[in-house]
DNA sequence: GCATGATAAATGAC
DNA sequence: GTCATTTATCATGC
C-alpha cells in the first residue's frame, strides 16, 4: 500500500520559487501542484563584443544616461533594460572589488588575492 | 528569438576548492536548525565565516546554492536532513 | 559523472 | 538608485 509519510517536510514559504520555476513538482501530491517548465528565466548571454563596449562605456562613467543608454541599446543590439541591469550589477561588483583592495591594503591580515 | 551563444572566454578564474569537513558541517548545521528561514543575517554570516575559516561572500555563496539546490531536490537532501536534524535538538523558531 | 563553489543575468524588496 | 537574493551556468574536484 501507499506508505504515509509521518513528518513531511512543511513546505515553508521559501522553498517555492518566485518566478519562472523551471523545476518539475517537488511535492507533487502533497500540497503543492507544480506546473511544468512555462516560461524559463532566460540568461542573455552577451557576446564578447557586447561586454567589450559595456565594459568601455563603464570605464567612462559608472552611471549611464538615459540618451545614452537608447543610444547604446541599438549599437549592440540589445533592450534599454538589458543595459540598466548590466550596469547596475556591474556597479555593485565594482563596489565589491573595491572594497576587497581597501581591506587588503590597511589592516594585518586580509590578503585574500591569489 | 534570443540566440544564446556560447561565447563564454574566460572572464574570470572561478577557481573553486571544496570547504573542509568541518566547515561544511558547522553550514550543515546552521542550514538545517534553521530550516524554516534559513537566511542568517549578516551578524549570523560573519560568525559563520570566522568559525568556518572563509569569508563572509563565500557564506553567502554556500547558502544561496544550498536553498535552490535544496528546494529543487528535496528529496535528495532528505536522509542530510535527518542526520543534522538529529543533531541538534535546538530551537529554530525565529 | 555528478557534487560543489563561484560568477553573472535577472528579479524583487525598499 | 542600492542590494540581497534567485537562477542558470560555468569550472573545477574527485
Amino acid at each position: 500500500g501507499l506508505e504515509e509519510p509521518s513528518h513531511v517536510q512543511l513546505p515553508f514559504p521559501w522553498m517555492k520559487s518566485t518566478k519562472a520555476h523551471a523545476w518539475k513538482g517537488q511535492w507533487a501530491g502533497g500540497a503543492y501542484s507544480v506546473e511544468p517548465e512555462e516560461n524559463k528565466r532566460t540568461r542573455t548571454a552577451y557576446t564578447r563584443a557586447q561586454l567589450l563596449e559595456l565594459e568601455k562605456e563603464f570605464l567612462f562613467n559608472k552611471y549611464i544616461s538615459r540618451p545614452r543608454r537608447v543610444e547604446l541599446a541599438v549599437m549592440l543590439n540589445l533592450t534599454e533594460r538589458h543595459i540598466k541591469i548590466w550596469f547596475q550589477n556591474r556597479r555593485m561588483k565594482w563596489k565589491k572589488e573595491e572594497d576587497k583592495k581597501r581591506s587588503s591594503g590597511s589592516a594585518s591580515g586580509g590578503g585574500e588575492g591569489e | 528569438a534570443v540566440m544564446i551563444l556560447r561565447s563564454r572566454f574566460l572572464d574570470a578564474r572561478r577557481k573553486r576548492r571544496n570547504f573542509n569537513k568541518q566547515a561544511t558541517e558547522i553550514l550543515n548545521e546552521y542550514f538545517y536548525s534553521h530550516l524554516s528561514n534559513p537566511y542568517p543575517s549578516e551578524e549570523a554570516k560573519e560568525e559563520l565565516a570566522k568559525k568556518c575559516g572563509i569569508t563572509v561572500s563565500q557564506v553567502s555563496n554556500w547558502f544561496g546554492n544550498k536553498r535552490i539546490r535544496y528546494k529543487k531536490n528535496i528529496g535528495k537532501f532528505q536522509e542530510e536532513a535527518n542526520i543534522y536534524a538529529a543533531k541538534t535538538a535546538v530551537t529554530a523558531t525565529n
